[in-house]
Parts: structure tokens; C-alpha cells; sequence
DNA sequence: GGGTGGCTACCGATCGTTCGGTTGGAAAAG
DNA sequence: CTTTTCCAACCGAACGATCGGTAGCCACCC
């Protein structure tokens, strides 16, 4: 802290921090979301629980009332984040048919989608990863897995099925996730596009990056 | 610190971890490398002066010998990387000729060049900015606007003359680059890649996504 | 009147940084 | 050639501040 807050931070403000639902009532989702906002910010240990505490009007020690640690804090955050972004990518997976390219754009959609609803939370899900202790970012890395296979399942299938053209689909895999990834990095309400604007782009971005013949003129 | 070292962590260990000819000699030197491993690592705050100099080997008063101070070692680091971005941006675009796919596909290969040979460095520079004050990260800042000015006049050259077919200039930027910045984030020894493969590969990505028509089957 | 949610006060540890002093080897003086 | 001077590099110890976290008490509300 002591941080006068400045212009080009890692982020900018935002309607809707946390997942419709999935915040607790009263005092604790009130932490989370300050804790959100800050570990944002700043990063996990650029925030300490004192300016958390302060965010949300409250004493630090009340903040154990409520939370164990400060690192119980940041898992749950990352948990909810990870959690998120799997339903989304396994509904969008299970309505996309069977064309490939309908799962790649399905994919890509909810994906970007993601970042463009809860940036705070992909950019603390993906970039403060590593202040977890290794069992309790273990459930994250697994998530991360799941759905990198799924992308690269896509992938595979569309490229043997002739669908796509791709010489590498781990460098197509990895490419694609990092369109969409880097989307909570910029993405807020001091630009022009919508989410969907985004959303629609990107799908197109995607399907000519693996070579799909179908939707571009 | 307190810290056991765990695999996903933002990085891989590399070989060459600062640009040849700007590292400082002697101790000055070692110190900018250690400080650049810990901050890649463990981020700007997580990441202690003791921390460092127990990584050179010395003392953590006799740091202070060498640098004013924790922030100065940062925006050091910072100044070099987007120093080298620069220049190989630069020397790329001026190497290009006056073809925009040439263009394009230079600046991308120079900028995953860059992240492929530097990603500890790429990794501070772009992560770790906000824990700069205002004033020390402005001139990072004008480079990064140097940058992505040179890339969409590019893609603004290409869109008007019919090389390119991008319905809007300014996302497919910000796709690009995104495609290049997080190299640096998976780019290392455990991944069968070479530097030239990435660039190449990605270049062509850049390319399709842009609706170039030249270089693909 | 029990319990929840908040507080003040404090813990030991660690933070970035400073201070005073000790080296060791090169330059200057004899 | 020896001795003295000097300077940069380095260290141990300590500074005040802040860190994450704990203990115990108070005030309110069913």
C-alpha cells in the first residue's frame, strides 16, 4: 500500500466483480470482493490484509472472523474464478453440435466471455497463482488442464476430420488461449467494444488462426 | 522466501536472462539478475531485498552500495526490457521493406523473439509495472505506445491497400500482441520449441488472422 | 442471555533502509 | 622496496514501520 492509485493499472473498473451467486451475503462477500479488487491491483502480496480490511470498513482482526488466512482468501478467489470458467466452457461444449468448428467458436466465445465478466477474477486467477502453497493450487492446475485438453481435443479432431488446417495443434492450442487470456488485461468500461463485439471478433480471429474455411469473406 | 519452490510457477529456468552488453559487470551485474529471477518469480512484493541478496551472495546493506533502492533495481529491469523491445521492433520494421505482410510478419517475429530469448524479463516488464510510481513507469509506457502505434499503422497500411482484411484494426492488435506477450509465460527448456519455430508459426498465425492471403495451403 | 460480529491491543517476524565499521588491494609517498 | 593512504566493497547490527495473525472484551440482537 501507500500506492497512489494511477492510470494504467493492471485493470479498470468493473460492474460486476464476482459470479452472480456464488457471493457470500453481508460481510464476507464484502471481503472477497475488496480482497478482489485489491490482490487485482496490486497483487497478493502487494495487499496486505489491513488495506483489505480497510476497503471494506472494517478492523483486519474482524477479517478473521470471517476468513482464516489471507491465503484461504486468495484460494477462494481463485477456486471460484477456475470454477467459472469450467461450467462456462463445459456448457458451451455440450451445445456446440458436432462440427468442430462449432465447438472452436463455442469454445472461444465462452472463454472470452469470461474475461470480459470477470476480468478482476481471471486476472487474480491467472497471475497469482503462484502465492499458493502447491496442494492448495493443485485444484486450479487441474481445472487448467481440463481445459486446455478440451480445446486441444477440439482442435485434434477438427484437424484430422480436415476441418481445420493446422500444422501444430499444441502451438494453435496455446494461441488461442492466449487471445482469449489476455482479454481481462484490457478490456473494461474506457473502451468502445461490448462484450459480445469482443466475443464475436475473437471467434473469427480464432477460426481463421486454425485455418477454417467457413465464415470470412 | 518461506517459499518452496513448486512447478507452475510463472516461469522456467533460462539461459540468457538479460539482453548481451547491458548487464552491469561484477556485482552490479549479479544483483540485476537475482532481482530479475526473484521479482519473475515471486512478483515485485513477494520478492524481498534479503531475498536477493541471499541469491548473490552478499550482504542485503551492500545492495544499497549498488542501487538507491528496491524500486530502482524494478524500474532498471523494466527500462531494459522495453529498451529491447524497442530496438528490435525498430530494426525489424526498418529491415521489413515496404510490404505490410512483410511488415506484419517481421514485427511479430521480432516480438515473439524477443519473449522466446528474454521471458524473465518480458515477464517483469509486463507484470510487474504497477509497482512502479507514475512518473518511473511513463517512459515504459511511450514505448508501449511506440509499439502498438507501429502496429497498427501497419495493419492500417495493409487494411487500406487490400493486403489485409480485418474488419477492425485496432482488436486485431490487441490480438496480436497478445499472441506474442504471453510467450513468455510458457516459452522454456521443458517444451519442445525451438525459438525459430515459435516465431515462424506464429507469424503465420498473425498472418490468417489479419486474412493475409499469401503465405498458407 | 447466549452468541454473533465487531473492536482495541498486542504478538513475533519481517519489511526496506541506514549506520558505523572492517576489510583488501591499488595508488601515492617515503 | 616499503610504507602509508585511500577507496570501494562489504558486513553486522539496528532503525521504525508494517506484516499476518491472536486474545480478550464489548455491544447488540434474537
Amino acid at each position: 500500500m501507500t500506492h497512489i492509485a494511477w492510470e494504467p493499472r493492471r485493470l479498470t473498473a468493473v460492474a460486476a466483480d464476482l459470479p452472480e451467486g456464488v457471493t457470500p451475503p453481508g460481510t464476507r462477500g464484502r471481503i472477497l470482493q475488496a480482497a478482489l479488487k485489491l490482490f487485482a491491483e496490486y497483487g497478493f502480496f502487494g495487499a496486505s490484509i489491513r488495506d483489505i480490511a480497510r476497503a471494506v470498513g472494517i478492523n483486519s482482526a474482524t477479517l478473521y472472523a470471517h476468513y482464516p488466512s489471507k491465503e484461504h482468501l486468495l484460494a477462494e478467489l481463485i477456486r471460484l474464478g477456475h470454477e467459472e470458467l469450467r461450467q462456462r466452457l463445459r456448457q458451451a461444449y455440450a451445445e456446440a453440435g458436432d462440427d468442430p468448428a462449432a465447438q472452436l467458436a463455442a469454445l472461444v466465445r465462452a472463454q472470452v466471455l469470461v474475461h470480459t465478466d470477470y476480468p478482476l477474477l481471471a486476472l487474480v486467477a491467472n497471475n497469482e497463482l503462484h502465492a499458493l502453497s502447491p496442494d492448495r493450487a493443485a485444484p486450479a492446475l487441474e481445472l487448467r488442464a481440463e481445459a486446455r485438453q478440451l480445446m486441444l481435443s477440439v482442435l485434434d479432431r477438427g484437424a484430422t476430420a480436415g476441418a481445420f488446417d493446422v500444422a501444430d495443434v499444441a502451438l494453435a492450442g496455446i494461441a488461442i488461449g492466449s487471445l482469449g487470456m489476455r482479454v481481462a488485461n484490457w478490456f473494461g468500461p474506457d473502451q468502445p467494444y461490448t462484450r459480445e463485439q469482443v466475443a464475436d471478433t475473437f471467434v473469427g480471429f480464432a477460426l481463421r488462426l486454425v485455418g477454417s474455411p467457413l465464415p470470412h469473406g
